[in-house]
RNA sequence: GGCGACGUACCCAAGCGGCUAAGGGAGAGGUCUGCAAAACCUUUAUGCCCCGGUUCAAAUCCGGGCGUCGCCUCCA
């Protein structure tokens, strides 16, 4: 398996570190708020590629933080005269309703900031007592002149970023690039005590704190959003690597950005979509659909016209296997035909060499097309059940590697409506096509659709 | 200003030096069907932003343009 590495900028073979497990750890959200459609697609993303390690065997250890105390949660507990921890709660809370619903698993632990307080504040002992982090009189500092490789995930070097010169003024600071370890409480700051005072941990020592904890002092796979390489990523690197003097991390793996029209998602752009919002109109499964429909580094632009093409694309492979279980019912015999089978199977070899590039599911799930297109062209009632099982479950498999359900159910349809699909088959024996094509439109009114198929009537919800 | 990514048909999108440039959507024509839907068949890039170069061979490598976007500030 062959994974992008951002700090090597290539392709590399994926070693882990313990055999046939893999420790991966994930940037969680910052909870003050609903996540967003990009958010989505980088905890889409990781979530293939974790469900794509179990589907290979490997073990996962899947670590993803919350960041449950910082300075946006703050402005917004203040805004509703709540408590920081009400509104973390309740946005933590909000995440998994959406992140459910978009099919990602959970993760085998979410630890949060305010869990890891005495974790963080031993952590930053550390870092003072080895000298790469100084006091000031609002905080602790890290200083990145003081770790010699700063800079080496993101390309960057000191003097050029000095000299881009959009760095904060901040007096305190030796050194503009420096970053807050510790903020000590501005009154009305919730805060927690520490040897430097009371106050809180600055954004970046929380997941070099959460990882190692978890993980070890160096793990296999670090992952986030692209906007988190630099600083976020950069930082976590030295303090990490200050503390425990060894390598931090194998493989960062970053996502490509969502764009509206092009242009990064942004709120002062208004060009901003909430997660929420999208489900209302979209089945979850389209929305993963269409970002797995892409490789994952890629720029993937969002727009309800792309979302609509990709839904078009996933009922046609849900209909596939909708005809195939229609078959499966009235194949006479259990055997299978061979050709068809073999052709399947290297479809799904096809799949496999996909996604062990680098997790192309976009290369992957052209594969599944093409069994979807065995299946409508080449099996039929004669091709034994062995022959529509194989292309049912592999489609199936496939889709769940994924993380894309089909969500191909053996429900029942309430009595009211089976009668009324009788009565349209009555009146269209008799004939009477305009009440037959009424009672069609009615169903089609309630989200049921009917297709008068060969094999007899199929119905599907919207 | 520094660093980086990308530019493949009407749209989306694979492609990582070598078989006729995947796959999906849309359009057009046709088959099937009472109609519709689904499905099927045919059709849509002698060419991959442009110009040079390397090579027996380039969408793929190198150089130079043009264009788009991103990071350098909280941000997935």
């Amino acid at each position: 398996m062959r994974i992008y590495n951002t700090m090597t900028g290539t392709k590399e073979e994926f070693v882990p570190l313990k055999k046939n497990s893999v420790g991966m750890y994930v940037c969680g959200p910052t909870v003050y708020n609903y996540i967003h459609i990009g958010n989505a697609r980088s905890f889409v993303v990781f979530d293939m590629v974790r469900r794509y390690f179990e589907y290979t065997g490997y073990f996962v250890k899947y670590v993803q933080n919350f960041t449950d105390v910082d300075d946006k949660i703050i402005k917004k507990a203040n805004e509703e005269g709540r408590s920081v921890s009400k509104v973390s709660e309740r946005f933590i809370g909000e995440y998994f309703k959406d992140t459910d619903a978009l099919g990602i698993q959970r993760a085998t632990i979410y630890p949060r900031a305010t869990q890891v307080m005495d974790d963080i504040i031993s952590f930053i002992s550390v870092l003072v007592r080895k000298g790469y982090a100084y006091e000031t009189q609002d905080g602790v500092y890290f200083s990145v002149e003081k770790f010699k490789d700063y800079g080496k995930l993101s390309k960057k070097n000191i003097d050029d970023l000095i000299s881009g010169a959009r760095v904060e003024v901040n007096d305190t600071k030796r050194n503009p690039l420096d970053f807050a370890l510790w903020k000590l409480a501005k009154p009305g700051e919730p805060y927690w005590d520490s040897p430097w005072g009371k106050g809180r941990p600055g954004w970046h020592i929380e997941c070099s704190v959460m990882s190692s904890k978890y993980l070890g002092d160096t793990f296999d796979i670090h992952c986030g959003g692209p906007d988190l390489v630099f600083p976020h990523h950069e930082n976590e690197i030295a303090q990490s690597e200050a503390k425990s003097g060894v390598k931090f991390v194998n493989y960062w793996m970053h996502a490509g950005y969502l764009n509206i029209n092009n242009q990064k998602m942004s709120k002062s752009l208004g060009n901003f979509f909430t997660v929420r919002e999208i489900l209302e109109k979209y089945d979850p499964m389209v929305v993963r659909f269409f970002m797995l429909s892409s490789h994952y580094r890629n720029p993937i632009n969002f727009s309800f016209d792309l979302l609509d093409q990709a839904k078009v694309g996933f009922e046609r492979i849900k209909n596939s296997v909708l005809k195939l279980g229609d078959l499966k019912g009235q194949a006479e015999s259990s055997s299978g035909d061979n050709e068809i089978i073999q052709d399947i199977t290297k479809e799904k070899q096809g799949f496999i060499s996909a996604m062990d590039d680098d997790f192309n599911s976009a290369a992957a799930i052209s594969h599944v097309f093409n069994i979807a297109g065995i299946a409508n062209t080449r099996i039929n009632v004669q091709s034994g059940r062995a022959t529509i099982n194989c292309a049912a479950d592999t489609i199936t498999e496939l889709m769940d590697v994924l993380g894309i359900s089909l969500n191909i159910k053996k429900e029942m349809l309430d009595e009211e409506i089976e009668k009324q699909i009788e009565e349209r088959q009555q009146a269209r024996e008799y004939k009477d096509y305009a009440a037959a094509d009424k009672i069609r439109e009615e169903l089609k009114k309630q989200g049921i659709i009917l297709e008068d198929t060969p094999q007899g009537v199929r119905w599907k919800r919207i």
